[in-house]
DNA sequence: TATTGTTATACTCTATAACTATA
DNA sequence: TATAGTTATAGAGTATAACAATA
């Protein structure tokens, strides 16, 4: 249990934490926004998967999620495929154009990071890379519970 | 020095966090969304200040700044006084009637914090925001040697 | 009847550029 | 001429609600 101070602080961090990301946000493509690039990212990391998934993921609604598919999408870096279990759903994937993108992407967030974060240690930035996950998760776990959601990929008995 | 994967993951992980945020920012009054409570924050912290200097603390272009002390100013949150040294600038400064406010969103905060991280230490939270002030530093270095920003509270020898 | 996904609309946040007033 | 601040405009991101197609 932490102290009240330490929330109060941890809120403003997040707050200020946006300029930071837009730093980031500014070395990007003209036509793919951070938007875009989460969602390559996260095919890329997990593989084929629905747009519910996705959604899921990026912890966005479905229809916020449906508009960045559909812009990576027309830009040729993603494939869509029927699904052979529900005619309602496509399964996403990233393809060689997507996956090329997103190596020169990354390219450009290690160059201009290896530059800004130059008195890192190898250990602080694990560990923020931890801590911040660890932040998600808790947040993630509160989403799931409040929204009653049941994970689509383990049974769950009824 | 870290490792190259690291950057990467930082980038996304940076991506991930506005889902935190948006839960953050669901709680606050619908009146003061993030941007107002922000500017809040800081003359709370730091005191009456110009908005070129609120603008430099929020990392933002001063055009934004100017809607968002707007917004607070018309609602009745903060004061401007004319700046005696300059009469291009007003001095901006929370008033009791902003401080009520800042202080209500502060204890919805820590209620849901410590909810949400109820299973934090207080020295994993307090890691966490330390590293988080460190990157925001890190960065906000870098931004200030690109605009060749001086420091307009210490006086440079010219 | 419920669910998957799309589209329309509205709101927040930000940047650029043009402008006013003062230095 | 340069700087402090405002306003207009445009673009990215998100949420809600109404809708289509399928389960």
């Amino acid at each position: 249990m932490a102290e009240q101070s330490q929330y109060e602080e941890l809120a403003q961090q997040l707050s200020a934490i946006g300029a930071v990301k837009r730093d980031l946000s500014r070395i990007l493509p003209h036509d793919c926004p951070a938007g875009s690039t989460a969602v390559l990212s996260l095919l890329r990391h997990h593989g084929e998967m629905r747009m519910s998934k996705l959604a899921e993921l990026l912890a966005i609604d479905m229809s916020v999620t449906s508009r960045h598919v559909a812009h990576v999408a027309e830009r040729g870096w993603i494939d869509r495929q029927p699904d052979p279990l529900d005619k309602r759903s496509r399964l996403l994937s990233l393809n060689p154009s997507g996956e090329k993108l997103l190596g020169e992407i990354s390219e450009r967030y290690v160059e201009m990071l290896a530059g800004t974060l130059r008195d890192w240690s190898d250990d602080d930035l694990g560990q923020l890379n931890t801590l911040l996950a660890r932040l998600r998760d808790s947040f993630g776990d509160c989403r799931s519970r409040a929204h009653h959601t049941l994970d689509s990929t383990t049974r769950t008995p009824a």
